[in-house]
Order: C-alpha cells, then sequence, then structure tokens
DNA sequence: ATCAAAAACTAATAAGTGTTAGTTTTGATG
DNA sequence: CATCAAAACTAACACTTATTAGTTTTTGAT
C-alpha cells in the first residue's frame, strides 16, 4: 500500500500542497484532477481527502497564504521610515524574491484565482484591489515628494507588479538567470523608470534623438509628461 | 431554431471564435465546455462543429493568429530605419496597442497556449522563443551603440513583455483608463528605464537619497551596474 | 500482542466532457 | 412549389470529473 511520506519540515497536507502546486503551474488549476495529483504522489485519489478539503481548498490555502505574506510585507514598509522611492523600491525586490524562492505559490495565486470558489474569490479580489491601492498611494505620495516622475500611479503599479510577475516564464524557459543577476536588473530598469529627473539632465540625450529620428515628432515619450 | 447570426464583417466561424475568446479569458480554456461557448451565441453544442473542427482549433486559430500579428510588426520594424531605442520603443507601443484592441485574443495567446494540442505547442513555443531572442537582439545593438544603458537584454525583454501582458487585468477592474494615458505612462516608465545616461547627470539626484537614507549601502541600484 | 485511530484502499455516484451519427429544419435557388 | 445543401437539432457515446461511503490495512501506544 502506497503512502504519502511527509517531507522533514512538513505534514502530510503540505506534501500534497507542495505537489498539487507544481501541477497547477505546470497544467493549470481545472486542467489538473485530483487523479494527477495523486498519480504523482504515489497514491490513489480518494486517499488525499483524509488530508485535504477538497481540491478548491488547496487552491484557496495557495492563494491566501501568498496574500498574507504580500500584504504583511507591505505593512511593514508602510511602517518603515524611508523615502518613498526606496518604500518602493523595496517592495519591489520583496516581489522579487518572492517570485524567485515561491515562484509556483506566486504563480498560480497570480494566474490562477479566477477559480477560487466565492466567497473566497470575491475576499481575494477585494484584497488584491487593497494591495494594489496601498501601493499606489505610497507612489503618489513619493510623486508629490518630487522623489518619483509625475506618472499616473496607477499604471505604474499595474506595470510594475506586472512586469515582476512575467519572471517565471523566464525560470521555465531553461535558462535559469541567476537570481542576484535578475533583481538587480530589474529594479534598475524599473525604478530608473520612475525616478525624478529635473528636465534639464536629460534634455542632452534627447536631443540627440530628435536630431537622427524625428523621435519627438509622432512618438515622444516626455511630450505628454504631465497627463 | 436558433441560430448563428453573422456579424457584419465575419463569419459564423468568426462569431463562435470571438465568443469562446471572451470565454477563454473569463474562464479560462478548460474551464470553458462547448456547452458554455453554445449557450452564449444561443445554440446547441454540436451545432458547432459546423462551423469550426473542434475546441482545440478554436484556440489554435487565436494564438497563431496573434503570433503572426506580432512576427509581422517585428519585421517591419526589423527593416525600418531608426535608433534602436526607437525600435524598441515603437515594438513597446505596438504591443500596448494591440492589448487595448485586442486583448481578449492576446490575453488568450499569452496565458492560454499551454493547452495548445501537439504540434501547435511546441511550434508556439519555438516561435515565442524566436521573437524574444530577436527582440533581444535589437536591444543588445542597442546597448553597444550608446541608446541603451547596459543591462541584460533578456531581462529587459522579459521585464518588458510581461509588464505590458498585465494591462488585461486592469481593462478588466472597472476603472477603464484612457487608451492614450495608458500608453504614453508605461512608454515612459519602460523607456525611461532602457536609456542609456552618463553616470555625472543622475549624480546630483542621487546624492539627495544617499544622505537621506543610506540608500546606497543596502540597496543601491547602481552599485551593480555594470553585472 | 492488543486495540484504536489514522490513512490507505475499492466501488460507486452523479454530473460534465468533447465529439459523432443520424435526423429535421431552414433558406435560397430553380 | 420543389429541391437541395447548409445548418440546426436530438440522442448517444465513451470518458473524465470531484467526491462519498464503506472496508481494509497500517501505525503507534499500551
Amino acid at each position: 500500500m502506497a503512502k504519502i511520506i511527509p517531507g522533514k519540515n512538513g505534514s502530510k497536507k503540505d506534501v500534497i500542497t507542495q505537489k498539487a502546486s507544481e501541477l497547477f503551474m505546470k497544467k493549470g488549476f481545472t486542467a489538473t484532477s485530483m487523479r494527477d495529483i495523486a498519480d504523482a504522489i504515489g497514491v490513489e485519489a480518494p486517499s488525499l481527502y483524509n488530508h485535504i478539503e477538497s481540491k478548491n481548498a488547496i487552491l484557496k490555502d495557495i492563494c491566501f497564504r501568498i496574500a498574507r505574506l504580500f500584504t504583511g510585507n507591505l505593512r511593514k514598509v508602510e511602517l518603515s521610515h524611508q523615502l518613498y522611492l526606496s518604500k518602493t523600491e523595496s517592495i519591489i525586490r520583496f516581489h522579487i524574491s518572492m517570485m524567485i524562492e515561491e515562484y509556483e505559490s506566486v504563480y498560480i495565486s497570480d494566474h490562477e484565482w479566477k477559480h477560487l470558489p466565492e466567497p473566497f474569490l470575491s475576499d481575494f479580489k477585494t484584497r488584491r484591489r487593497n494591495y494594489r491601492s496601498r501601493l499606489a498611494a505610497i507612489l503618489q505620495k513619493g510623486i508629490d515628494n518630487n522623489e518619483i516622475d509625475a506618472v499616473n500611479p496607477y499604471i505604474a503599479v499595474l506595470t510594475i507588479l506586472s512586469a515582476i510577475s512575467g519572471i517565471e516564464s523566464w525560470q521555465r524557459s531553461g535558462k535559469k538567470i541567476d537570481a542576484k543577476l535578475l533583481e538587480e536588473n530589474m529594479v534598475k530598469l524599473l525604478v530608473e523608470g520612475l525616478k525624478y529627473r529635473p528636465a534639464k539632465n536629460s534634455a542632452k540625450n534627447h536631443k540627440v534623438l530628435e536630431e537622427q529620428t524625428g523621435f519627438h515628432k509622432n512618438m515622444s515619450i516626455s511630450k505628454n509628461r504631465k497627463s
């Protein structure tokens, strides 16, 4: 009789959750059956129900655990004393490291949350909206403080978060990139884009582009800077 | 007897593909049944097979149509005479406008491609890899040319593409943002992050951050610039 | 060794899946 | 109106789904 062997620091439930995460990520939540999970563990499907409540409950556990981690970090950053740009950067770094260390769970809570059953679905969406608002509020204060350039903070939040959530597909794509290199490059790209830059400093560089290509005419990025 | 009413400029097959796209996006490919699609159109499920080959074929059509559009644009940009930063910007703009105008199809080809049946799955993955490589090559030339700051081009490509693919969740989130505003803000964030900036120009701003928070010590973004 | 609880098993259920076969209805043409 | 193909229908198939019920095996403590 096959059995579930609990890992060093995890219950049998954790073993199931972990194998399920792997499969949810590889095949998607709906396309993964209880039999798939059971097979991967080496056990019959009904046996799983001695440890878990339902397939939906596995998804719920994954999504809400990740949500708690992100919310916990956000609270810590909100209470810290840093410049708003630094707060933003440290949140970005947290997201990246979560994506690297827990990418299966984070991926699932990013991509499969829509299959949560009510009332968890509504709850999750509310928390998600709330998280983004609080992050946008930090950006807004950074803008008011002249640390961050005048962008629409909601668009910036969305851009940043979705940029980071794409790391997963990179993980999977064979060339595993060094984590530190990945983090530094992404932070650079995202934070440089946010930084407030007095107009004079960037004028020189812009000029070059205008002269050579008519850059300013139909595709300037500085034209609508105030909007 | 209910029937499929073809739209102004589309066959009955197009009607099916379009309704299917809506549902694939809202519920996911696997969670959407042929009966769901048929119900949404107001017809019985087997009737669909007078117009389409299979459920998988609907997905295949969606994914490869979008792939063709992106590849077509990329070729055009590659052949154009612009600075590499401008090429990058115009590709970014194309992605954003595709996301706004065809967000259901683009979303599906971004998120549901893994459910493609072979041999289409392998084909799609190859095209995807290829597209990213060509985009990374443009960035690399921009770096060599001192138009783009020295980042890892693969990471930059990934960051940019996934940032843009996140627009969808914004569309859905109620507050539909003005398309032009969205585009300008995203382009600004992403292109500013790429731009080559001689070290001197940004020094002043950096100084402020260092003095106030010890920013440079454990979370500098300029330290590892070479890596 | 005994006994109870935990956890595995088999069997079964009711519902849902994509799809095919065969039949009827529809709509345009002569 | 008659005809014929296009396109709808109903019925059915062969599977798969998550989950429950009931039974047997395993495990660990006495």
